[in-house]
RNA sequence: UGGGGAGUGGUGCAAUGGUAGCACAGCGGCCUUUGGAGCCGUUGAUCCUGGUUCGAGUCCGGGCUCCCCAGCCA
């Protein structure tokens, strides 16, 4: 067995110090999603440091949905996450819990506070609390009612559990600094009135913690040695501090690290939503979605997603990582795993003149040249047939290697076939390619030794299933979207041709029995994964990823070339 | 002009005072019944500025740029 290179980043040094200081005996960690919207690529890195950090170090992993805000969170959401986490391969065994779990605990502790003169009622709204708090450069001031008696306080404090105050009437603030450098400092709230059905609590409470207060003490419950959270919450580590000094519970360590961005994509819930809501695209499984929803739906394998996040690496440098490198991780991997079929996305007529009518035959196909244990199939070949339009050329240039006047190709695993005729329509466009073929070349291999330098794949025009393919480009223009003028809006940058469906298209008979979720290679097209909306009658392929084309690059070079 | 972070090839991550390396992308070649895969080679970087040191990406001083924080969101 080889020995895996051991993971080193600045998280897991911080761990390692920590068990060696004898800070913590154990490693537990968690993934704190709040249930409302969908997980996104972005979420994959933290999973997978939470993940991979409690297994490298024999830990626990936990999920915890952060369900504080129930105006904003729904069932819905917890399901979908549970669904994409597991999906990922992250378990957390019987571990799934709920900061509203405890709600009882949270405001035990808050009573703990009142009765040290460490938290008070207020009264001030919304906006005054917005004026006293100052701003960046100055200080803020305290509320007139920060004095209140500790029994004022408790006695109020009951009465907003009990449901006495409408929404905003108060709210409990920690007793710290107005006038901190840090604004997270200054008297930040700790619970809000809210007359709200609660997805699990129902109308149990109408007082809701803030994220501040459930966070630090929901991890202290959970026993989590190192809670892990992106760079936004570095500013709220001295009040994660204060919480647990204060409370004298258990008190994990925060350690932050900075998320990333996708290029040619947004990660944000709150962008994404928006694009699900205004019908950009549609759904949050979109396959064009940097969702784990979409990801799942357009094929990409999980274990691609998880060496990618290993490969992005854990720093604290905000980066924008090339869409380029997920692509190279989705290939490698299903290189290794997709079955090749045929399947022709631009279908262009080619009649075999000596080969008889009616008749077919039966010709082995290699199931993945990468692994021998898939084995081979049998693929009809006959007298008509199906070959990619661009790969015939009226007037090929020598860099050039298929199929035009004069040429000789090989058919994949059938025969060399002779270019003699081809014949086009009124507008011009060529409709059929007619072709002799050499029967000493069956399977594709010529016994006089004799080459070809092109290698086309077909179908059989009898015996072709037609098939619906979507393919899929970037969702936006700019490799940063969020990169706007002052007054513009992001979805200003998304491409309009991001999705092309093409119907009617051309794939092998052994297609007919493919499995939702099953992703194949179109041998020199690219990797293709069943949608979960196909069915018998109307076969329906995304296309996950395009092979690498070089031959694009050639001509592409080419082209410059003939412009100088 | 408060507080907290971050600056290494095009991109991302390493180098923990001692030869700036890896991956992706790019470029060139070999090989090939996928112009795929694989293999080989190659271009290209320490924000600026002083200092400490035999030696600085790393330590110290000064500056610059970028990001986060003024929700009763998380």
């Amino acid at each position: 067995m080889t020995k895996e290179e051991e993971r080193t980043d600045f998280i897991r040094e911080f761990v390692k110090e920590d068990l060696a200081e004898g800070r913590f005996e154990e490693v537990c960690t968690r993934f704190p999603p709040e249930p409302n919207g969908y997980l996104h690529i972005g979420h994959a890195k933290a999973i997978n440091i939470n993940y991979g950090i409690a297994e490298d170090f024999g830990g626990e992993f936990n999920l915890r949905f952060d369900d504080t805000n129930p105006v904003k969170e729904e069932i819905e959401y917890v399901e979908a996450i549970k669904k994409d986490i597991r999906w990922l391969g992250a378990d957390w065994e019987d571990r799934e819990f709920y900061a509203s779990d405890y709600f009882e605990q949270l405001y035990e502790y808050a009573v703990q506070l009142i009765k040290k003169g460490k938290a008070y009622v207020d009264d001030l709204s919304a906006d005054e609390i917005r004026e006293y708090r100052g701003t960046l450069t100055e200080p803020g001031k305290n509320s007139p009612y920060r004095d209140r008696s500790v029994e004022e306080n408790l006695d109020l404090f009951e009465r907003m559990r009990a449901g006495e105050f409408p929404n905003g009437a108060r709210v409990l603030r920690a007793k710290i600094d107005m006038t901190s450098g840090n604004i997270n400092m200054r008297d930040p709230v700790m619970y809000r009135i809210l007359h709200e059905e609660h997805h699990r609590t129902g109308d149990e409470w109408c007082i809701y913690p803030m994220y501040d207060f459930a966070h630090g003490q929901s991890d202290s419950i959970e026993s989590i040695s190192h809670s892990l959270c992106d760079l936004a919450y570095e500013a709220h580590r001295p009040l994660y501090n204060w919480f647990l000094e204060e409370l004298e519970i258990f008190h994990p360590r925060q350690i932050e690290f900075a998320r990333f961005n996708l290029s040619y994509t947004v990660l944000s819930k709150r962008y994404l939503g928006r694009m699900v809501e205004e019908g950009y695209v549609d759904g949050w499984d979109d396959p064009r979605m940097p969702t784990l929803a979409g990801m799942r739906r357009r094929g990409y394998p999980p274990e691609a997603i998880r060496a990618f996040m290993d490969e992005v690496g854990i720093a604290k440098n905000e980066s924008i990582i090339d869409f380029a490198l997920l692509e190279h991780h989705i290939r490698q991997n299903l290189n290794q795993h997709a079955p090749r079929r045929m399947g022709v996305l631009n279908p262009l007529k080619v009649v075999i003149t000596n080969y008889p009518e009616g008749k077919t035959e039966m010709m082995e196909f290699v199931n993945n040249p990468e692994d021998e244990s898939a084995g081979t199939r049998m693929v009809p070949f006959s007298r008509e047939l199906y070959i990619e339009r661009e790969d015939f050329r009226e007037n090929p240039s020598k860099r050039f290697w298929r199929l035009g006047p004069g040429r000789e190709v090989r058919l994949r695993y059938g025969y060399f076939i002779k270019y003699e005729d081809h014949v086009k329509d009124e507008d011009g466009e060529v409709v059929e390619v007619h072709c002799t073929y050499d029967p000493e070349t069956r399977g594709g291999y010529a016994p006089d030794g004799r080459k070809v330098r092109g290698t086309l794949h077909w179908v059989s025009a009898a015996h072709a299933l037609d098939a619906e393919v979507r393919l899929y480009d970037r969702l936006f223009f700019m490799r940063n979207p969020l990169d706007v003028e002052e007054g513009e809006d992001f979805v200003e940058n998304m491409n309009p041709d991001s999705l092309t469906v093409l119907p009617n298209r051309k794939v092998e008979p052994s297609l007919a029995d493919a499995k939702p979720g099953e992703v194949f290679q179109f041998e020199r097209r690219g990797y293709f994964c069943v949608d979960p909306d196909s069915t018998a009658d109307n076969l329906t392929f995304n296309r996950t990823v395009t092979m690498r084309d070089t031959w694009k690059r050639i001509e592409k070079r080419l082209r410059q070339q003939k412009k100088r």
